[in-house]
DNA sequence: ATATTAATTGGACATTTGTCCGCTTATTGT
DNA sequence: ACAATAAGCGGACAAATGTCCAATTAATAT
């Protein structure tokens, strides 16, 4: 039994974040990509996500503009390839961190706490980028991001083992209490309780756990 | 005693979301203001609020794009003026119906419940102009949007008049609380949940309701 | 090697957003 | 009534996003 099987995922999990396109892609293509990455990458350090814009980016990156936008649809989804290999990172240590706790017999919900803790300071690491990103990433009904499908998945697994552990109530709306949970931690949303209110990351981690304490079956 | 004074809300709260600008609005101005706002919810009945671009606007209204520009920078203030009156509505509904379940001394929990029901048929309702609104409003460090500060005052009052009353533990952050319970209703991640996710607003409710009835203090 | 094919390129172009500023018009004080 | 003045007007202009397609170039088959 894989580690992604312990809490209700498969593969495809991966395969959906990191879609590495087609299978030959052609060699000045992939040189340019590159290119342009690196270049964006300086951009926005230098400058910060938000002054700079693609048309900068393709000039920094000597390409056409048309070559950008070929590969990349939008600033967001530059946004988000720039982003892939630290999500990867993350989710790759997320994953072997609930492993073992789950070896360990630690309680899904405790591992759902570590979860939480764990995101609010990725978010904290990433928030203009992925602020971006969620911004201009169009979705249309019944389409969802792509980090977005992933966070659902884990806090449904960890919910769904919760209930199965009988460590919360058996007839709840999972889905929906999963949204509920990470609403705080959306791009959009985070910026505004950071930025607009203020908040430390502690404060928020520690009254998200506080929320997911009194899931808690009573007994 | 006022209603608003109820759960810690003073005259305040409806002067910052109906900006009642200058004293004397040029009768000119005021003309074309409303010109403005009835051809723009014409425009977005017929085709839809994203179809609809400045442009469009300010030439079915017959207005110069400065002119229009003049009175809201952007497509997003616009649908804030547009929804003014409605949320005006709303408000004073909310406040009402508060006072009347405080009289009945009904729990503040319950009324915090009531609430978050009745703003997701709100939401509900006006989804794609709050979308619009929150996405192209900037907001500065230190700034929040008008709606979103007048949402989570009345939180905050219920959350606090829970404490008072002891229907919750008295030690929690209510502000970071107010946050996470509201989250859910940001236009953003409200979409997310009715299109993305295709949940309905009943089971968001339900969601919702089940996080505030465990806020109840053991006893 | 060479021809064929399919993907890639880059800049011109269209669209939309937002700004600027000289001109016009309503209001205020005399 | 009539200046004086401040506010408002609107279209031209700038900037950014995103699209398109003729020319090019890499990969594949002969």
């Amino acid at each position: 039994m894989s580690t992604l099987e312990l809490f209700g995922m498969n593969d495809l999990t991966l395969t959906i974040l990191n879609p590495d396109l087609p299978r030959h892609e052609r060699c000045d293509a992939q040189a340019n990509r590159e290119r342009i990455l690196s270049a964006a990458a300086q951009l926005f350090a230098a400058q910060g996500v938000s002054a700079v814009n693609m048309a900068d980016i393709s000039k920094a990156a000597k390409v056409g503009q048309g070559t950008l936008y070929r590969r990349f649809a939008n600033k967001g989804e530059l946004c988000l390839a720039l982003m892939d290999h630290q999500m990867a990172t993350f989710q790759a240590q997320v994953l072997a961190q609930l492993g073992r706790m789950t070896q360990d017999h630690t309680a899904k919900l405790a591992q759902l706490q570590w979860f939480l803790d764990a995101h609010i300071h990725f978010n904290e690491m990433h928030t203009p980028l992925l602020c971006e990103a969620s911004q201009s990433i169009y979705f249309a009904p019944g389409t969802r991001p792509a980090p977005y499908i992933w966070q659902h998945m884990t806090v449904m697994g960890l919910l769904r083992g919760a209930a199965a552990a009988h460590e919360i109530a058996p007839d709840q709306d999972l889905p929906v209490l999963a949204d509920a949970i990470l609403a705080p931690l959306q791009p959009a949303v985070f910026r505004l309780l950071r930025d607009g209110n203020g908040y430390t990351p502690e404060r928020i981690s520690a009254t998200l756990q506080g929320l997911v304490r009194r899931l808690y079956i009573k007994n």
